[in-house]
DNA sequence: ACCGGATTCGGAATCCGGTTCCGTATTGAG
DNA sequence: CTCAATACGGAACCGGATTCCGAATCCGGT
């Protein structure tokens, strides 16, 4: 259970399965999710079996690519987002990301966002972006961009909220950032009425 | 073209159609979109044929049962929102309808959202819920409930944003509509910041 | 009430794409 | 160089949507 058994895969095994993932990235920016597994084995140069073998099932693949964006927007967080002083406006960037990563990658949507949506999110990458999440709430909770009750979830919510909607209409999602974050900023004075 | 060159048709066929959306409601709000065709037609106690029949595909028949959807919430914001004096209650009331449809119904949940996310709806019932909308939109902007440069779209956006998220975590869509509609509330004072 | 063409029905056959299986080819340690 | 282990390719299999067509049903006319 605790053992790692798979120790040293063949070499082409393991260069097969990047030249896999690889074109799967590729084909599911370009035509979206109507990509078939056959289609990739082409275009990788390798047979169906082998897709099989390096990703169990289609929604594996997805994932894996999904895996992928997830990485690109980590990245990008932490070389762009988390050294903005402005935590608005690192927030904004941060959630801008995720609207731009779906505006390509029409196709891996589905994964990516229900990877955003939920609290349970499965890969090592999606975690450290969770941490990520963390750090900017509580910067917007320390410098009072976010009001008091603000919660990693709601964040997430937004995320996901994004995410969804880049589906249907590319680049709307501008608005839908600026409107959350308006809603989870901090009523400055009391309300009056 | 511009003819109605299918008058009468059959009484039957007519009585069955509306069996098969009967019949297709209840699998999908029970079971999620998983249900299969031939299921449907087994429930309705037709043959598959008919049901291809009345409905040319399988995506056709799940936005036909959204189309319901959209009567119900319809009707439900007639009686129940617009009435309601305070316009922020009647949005979330509005809003919150649309994540209570959602949370029942998860197998319709992708087309009324694909329906609600976009600006161009199709149906008959989905300009009459257009309409109740830019109805709310306009009370809200004449009684200071929303900011000035609020939109239908931002309403709608919203409405998709809300169903979308309803599918990953029952119920968190009200936190959603809270922070969404916070944020198209007008900032009493200026901002001093 | 009965007839005949138009329309609808039922469900077997077909098509499609994901997934599995297995004989063959490749890898790499001894 | 040899052999066991591992990976490969792609044909076969399967489930589920969609199509097809002879049989059954409707309905206006007689």
């Amino acid at each position: 259970m605790s053992k790692k058994p798979d120790r040293k895969a063949r070499a082409d095994a393991e260069h097969n399965r990047g030249r896999v993932l690889e074109v799967a990235c590729e084909l599911f920016a370009e035509h979206g999710d109507e990509v078939q597994m056959a289609e990739v084995a082409r275009a990788a140069g390798v047979g169906v079996g082998t897709v099989y073998r390096h990703f169990p099932t289609r929604q594996a693949l997805i994932e894996a690519v999904a895996e992928r964006r997830f990485a690109e927007i980590l990245a990008f967080a932490r070389a762009e987002c988390l050294p903005n002083p402005d935590t608005r406006q690192a927030l904004v960037c941060f959630l801008s990301r995720i609207g731009e990563v779906h505006d390509r990658a029409r196709g891996v949507s589905s994964a990516i966002e229900a990877a955003l949506g939920s609290t349970e999110p499965r890969g090592q990458v999606a975690v450290e972006l969770l941490a990520i999440g963390q750090a900017l709430l509580d910067r917007g909770l320390a410098d009072g961009t976010l009001r008091p009750d603000s919660k990693v979830d709601d964040l997430y919510m937004i995320a996901g909220a994004v995410a969804a909607i880049s589906r249907y209409a590319a680049g709307d999602w501008r608005r839908l950032i600026d409107i959350a974050l308006e809603g989870m900023s901090p009523r400055l004075p009391a309300r009056s009425e």
